[in-house]
RNA sequence: GGCGGUAUAGCCAAGUGGUAAGGCACGGGUCUGCAAAACCCUUAUCCCCCGGUUCGAAUCCGGGUACCGCCUCCA
């Protein structure tokens, strides 16, 4: 079966068909960057690190793109409030976005494009506008013309009448029509600004997406994804610049991911209900952040609370527990021998396939994972078991970990000296039935938050 | 008012026509010196409600209820 992906254009699962095989060029839109970023900012990084993933796995190369907006009102309000330049207060909200995304297992992209980087194709992309008469200038403002283009409306399904209802006018705003949106914003006094045809400004928020995607990627991309709340207006407009100044579509593929709730409802900054990755990731790992993520579908809304998490934690060790025993198990196994645990490996590899051409159903995928860990566990109660047979298992699991970018390895932890004593007696006080001795030990070491385990091969041990 | 989404066990969550995945938690059992881990069994005669189509529906159609979101900055 060949992938198949949402696409929030049609409404529909769509056979995937790149426009150059040897090249999927993948496009999400990006932070602004005035604060830490929440959770809810993370889940687009993370389920569409999860796609680009799993597509490089199938074999595609992915030219993966991420934007920074590095200006715009919210950002030139943080500055002022903080006493701190723009550019200075934009890049401090880099570094931190860079470092919680990469916490949470997220690759770089091939480009992190900058507006401010791009502010001159910006404005030959609003001149263009204007030539087409999809854009006029007004008192140093320059708008879209919304009623020019013809398919407004086409990725929200709204038509401009409906819209108009919700359109509003700021003050000292002069547009044609209230649905028109700001291309080009004129500059007050002692702003961030830059020249252009109308004067002194800069770029409003949608015009740098289509610039930026222009100028790095082309005319037409495979798939542009984001949060869903950009649906509109964000990539309404998009399609509106773009589509109209090249009369092709702007991407083949348009992916958006539910919201996090916090008690059932949305987390925004602006309900003031969001936890920062930042603080997150202090008292959670990561790894668990991103895998509770991954066992819901990225379409539907996911609540976030700390049983949930904990629930997660309990499932992911579980996986881990079981290829470290697989690992561990290695070197008490036999060459040839049942391969049993080989054919459990591909049955679940084909049923991983399956499940991730499906729209990327990383729920399943993750359910495939435990379904092969619990054969894994069974195989392993046999008194024999094959080495082909456990590498396959071992390297099955790895491998759909990674894609969805979660690691199942545990952490390699150094036991001090005290500790490896503390364990060698209590093999020896097994040994001579001394069980006081030994549950005495156990108990200590669980008190430091070691946690053992006997098992046919010796006893092991785990943090807790 | 317009548009869209969701409703599945105690909790989380897949599943779009063929008779309810998976995880967490709970209970029983096996294993163990005792534990832990693991495995086995049990846990929704039923998928918000009411009609309809069909040999057959959680899945399709009609109607209703509830919750959420977008229509204004927002992942």
């Amino acid at each position: 079966m060949a992938i198949h992906i949402y696409n929030s254009l049609t409404n529909k699962k769509e056979p995937f068909q790149p426009i150059d095989p040897d090249r999927i060029t993948m496009y999400v839109c990006g932070p602004t960057v005035y604060n830490y970023i929440h959770i809810g900012n993370a889940r687009p990084a993370i389920v569409f690190d999860a796609v680009r993933r799993y597509l490089s796995y199938r074999g595609y190369n992915v030219y993966y793109v991420s934007n920074f907006t590095d200006v715009d009102d919210k950002i030139i309000k943080a500055a002022q409030e903080m006493n701190e330049e723009v550019p200075t207060l934009a890049n401090r909200f880099i570094d931190t976005y860079l470092e919680d995304i990469e916490s949470l297992g997220v690759e770089k992209a091939d480009l992190h494009p900058r507006a401010t980087e791009t502010v001159e194709e910006m404005v030959e992309f609003i001149e263009q506008l204007i030539a087409k008469g999809f854009a006029y200038e007004s008192n140093g403002d320059v708008y879209y013309r919304t009623k020019k283009f013809k398919e407004y409306g086409k990725l929200s399904s709204q038509s401009v009448g409906d819209l108009q209802m919700g359109a509003r006018i700021e003050i000292g705003e002069q547009k044609e029509d209230p649905m028109d949106f700001t291309l080009w914003k004129k500059a007050k006094e002692n702003e961030i600004a830059w020249d252009s045809p109308w004067g002194e400004g800069r770029p409003g928020w949608h015009i740098e997406c289509s610039a930026m995607v222009k100028k790095y990627m082309g005319d037409t991309i495979d798939i542009h994804a984001g949060g869903q709340d950009l649906k509109f207006p964000h990539h309404e407009n998009e399609i509106a610049q773009t589509e109209a100044l090249t009369g092709k579509p702007m991407a083949h593929y348009w992916m958006h991911n539910g919201y996090i709730n916090i008690n059932n409802e949305k987390m925004s900054k602006s309900l003031g209900n969001f936890v920062l990755v930042h603080d997150m990731i202090q008292q959670h790992d990561p790894e668990v952040i991103r895998f509770f993520m991954m066992q819901a579908h990225y379409r539907n809304p996911i609540n976030f609370d700390n049983d949930l998490l904990e629930s997660a934690r309990a499932g992911l060790e579980r996986l881990r527990s079981t290829l470290e025993n697989v690992k561990h198990r290695r070197s008490e196994s036999v060459n040839g021998g049942s391969s049993a645990g080989q054919e459990a490996a591909e049955r679940a590899k084909a049923r991983f396939l399956e499940e991730m051409d499906d729209d990327f159903n990383t729920a399943n995928a993750i359910s495939v994972l435990f379904d092969l860990a619990r054969e894994a566990n069974k195989y392993m109660q046999q008194p024999q078991t094959s080495i082909a047979s456990l590498d396959a298992i071992v390297e099955t699991m790895t491998d759909m970990g990674s894609v969805l970018g979660v690691s199942l390895e545990r952490e390699e932890v150094m036991l001090d000296e005290d500790i490896e004593k503390l364990l060698e007696e209590r093999v020896a006080a097994r040994k001579n039935k001394n069980f006081a001795r030994a549950d005495e030990i156990r108990d200590q070491l669980e008190n430091d938050g070691i946690l053992l385990e006997d098992t046919p091969q010796g006893t092991r041990w785990k943090r807790k």
